[in-house]
DNA sequence: TTGATAGGCAAGTGATTACTTGCCTATAGT
DNA sequence: ACTATAGGCAAGTAATCACTTGCCTATCAA
């Protein structure tokens, strides 16, 4: 459970999960193509393909094989606790 | 505002955040004494006011001096919108 | 003023982490 | 069969991070 915040403390795991977010179904090269067109990061594939299983090891991604192809896909589900857990009642004031 | 993410990431900090949460204004001492007898976690007063110092910097705790005292209080605005980043509109089944 | 309490500063250490490098497997097109 | 494409595995490197160690300042009580 601990792995989630682990995954989204690397700038780079929240632009893969950015890209996801924006569409599923993506394969390693896609995303590599992708993270590096709108963003400077010139990020490898070998380095990409690591954070991806970092991700999905912590739940945050999950992926589909299909012949040569591996598709990866965002699964929202184990963020949707993380921030709740110290948002109390007692309702803080506007900045 | 990726300072948000990396606090979150350290268990010891996310201990700190729960102490925090249940109970504001309390000092380095009191923090460190209460992590040491809820959990089994022996943190030293230089580690707990380090990471004190890094949940300060996210925007994550605000403080306060008086006198020889300086009292911690948990801020919970920037957790707010976190998870909201890649929570989309299309909803996930249930597992 | 002396001693105790609350906290701060900064260099050093050990472990974790992000990334690279090099090579290997599998699927698909020709 | 041959080649290109998509991806995997594992050891090594460099940087980051959590924590320690040692000493120092400030406030308060006696």
């Amino acid at each position: 459970m601990g792995d989630v915040f682990k995954a989204l403390a690397d700038p780079t795991r929240r632009h893969i999960l950015d890209e996801l977010a924006e569409r599923d179904d993506q394969t390693l090269f896609e995303i590599c193509a992708r993270l590096a067109a709108k963003h400077q990061f010139t990020s490898s594939r070998q380095a990409v393909s690591q954070h991806l299983d970092l991700l999905e090891a912590a739940g945050l991604v999950r992926t589909r094989r299909e012949g040569r192809y591996k598709f990866h896909t965002l699964d929202t589900r184990p963020l949707a606790q993380i921030a709740q857990r110290w948002l109390r009642d007692k309702p803080q004031e506007n900045p």
